[in-house]
DNA sequence: CGCCTCATTGAAGAGTATCAAAAACTGTGG
DNA sequence: CCACAGTTTTTGATACTCTTCAATGAGGCG
């Protein structure tokens, strides 16, 4: 069968290629070819897949997993600037340039990952144009977040932040629930802290702060229960 | 002469075609097709170009003056995400989607502009290619400034962001003068402010701090001469 | 069950925001 | 060229928020 030559051993679930929007406009035969091209990858939680000024001359795609992109100054502060999840890909800007990296990835739990090598993919591009528009919208979509981002950081306080956060998570781990929408949080207190810019304390504090007004509920350290979203949007605004 | 039918006249030095890179591709034939689909037009400083949640149907060209592009937060914070000048481009995100703006484009002096209507860019887009590359280069150098952005504004005290804010001018609109490098200030203070996520009055204080220490000096309120550089980017660092 | 990691809480301190007032600058018109 | 008026900037005092440092508490995995 057709679904079986589509199917890519390292993605379950035909990740790599069917369901990610970046290849949806390919037919089976190309993407068939794009799945013999394609190098698997595994890290367990915690590993490095990329440091800092190296080489990164591939698209990869996550399959299966998590991972953090971010930095580390040189006080040893660090600043997480991505979190991306399955289906989601990243690499993208070493693919029209020759620079080194800029940040460290990380795997937040044990992933896989299909790569496309720079020459493969330009190759694609070249017989496919079309995707070039769909990298330009994944990169129009992680600029809207950027100037958000900044846009918070720079006129709105950690609840505007910490909300924002709550939000951006239930929407992409959250899952609902009999009184509202449950987070499995891809990140520690210490991680969310480094994401928005402040202090694990204070987000602890804050938290705290949110529950006590039953905004939310946290379970554990690994969940949160987001009770009343309309709350947490109106401190963004 | 050549020189004469591609010259626009919008554009003193031609700018809007041979000299920004998005056509540097593009033979005469192309440059002089594109002059004729340019609709010219000029703002006054301060007034407002495109406001939020409007339509923004095509992509802008600046052939003259500088430009401010921010949000206003409902508590009335301002925040600035980007200052454009000539030869830059902006409403390249709305030609890959239909969406409303979601920020104000203000002029910051007296402007003058080339806009290629959205159609008539997708079409050529579609004879040539090779413009989707230099828009995903220009979409790239955005990210990467937004990276640095979120990073300063989450790990870094005010020090530094005013330190990297005066080091974008001085490479933006700085000249070498004999003891640095003078700039040409886009914004006030409270620009300045607006743009870094402070207060008008924080940005006077770090000037003054600077100034005091040496490494710059205030030549009124629209000029700054960088007289240290190398300690200004020891901040960001 | 115990250990190690992660999270919470408290108290003190640093840094920026805010409010208020004075000073400096810029551009205009005489 | 100077004076004036409006705007912008600077400076000071105070308040508030977040950070830092320190100690306690809870969670999760072997």
């Amino acid at each position: 069968m057709k679904e079986d030559i589509l199917y890519c051993e390292t993605c379950r679930h035909n990740v790599c290629t069917r369901r990610i929007p970046l290849f949806s406009s390919l037919d089976e035969d190309n993407l068939r070819k794009i799945i013999g091209i394609i190098k698997r990858k595994h890290f367990k939680k915690g590993e490095l897949l990329i440091g800092d000024k190296t080489i990164l001359d591939s698209l990869i795609i996550i399959s299966r997993g998590k991972i953090k992109i971010f930095r580390i100054t040189h006080e040893g502060k660090e600043q997480i600037l991505y979190i991306f999840s399955e289906g989601d890909f990243f690499g993208e800007k070493n693919l029209i340039r020759n620079r080194l990296t800029n940040y460290n990835i990380e795997a937040l739990e044990d992933s896989s990952f299909c790569m496309i090598h720079k020459d493969d993919f330009q190759e694609i591009i070249h017989e496919h144009p079309q995707i070039c528009v769909k990298v330009m919208e994944e990169l129009c979509t992680r600029l809207d977040r950027f100037e958000n981002a900044v846009e918070n950081m720079g006129t709105k306080n950690v609840d505007a932040r910490i909300s924002s956060v709550l939000i951006e998570f239930s929407e992409k781990y959250g899952k609902p629930y009999k009184n509202g929408i449950m987070i499995n949080l891809p990140l520690t207190r210490e991680g969310i802290a480094n994401y928005i810019g402040v202090t694990r304390e204070t987000v602890s504090r804050k938290l705290s702060s949110f529950q006590d007004k039953g905004y939310i509920e946290m379970i554990g350290n690994k969940k949160i229960l987001v009770k009343d979203r309309v709350i947490l949007e109106e401190f963004i605004q």
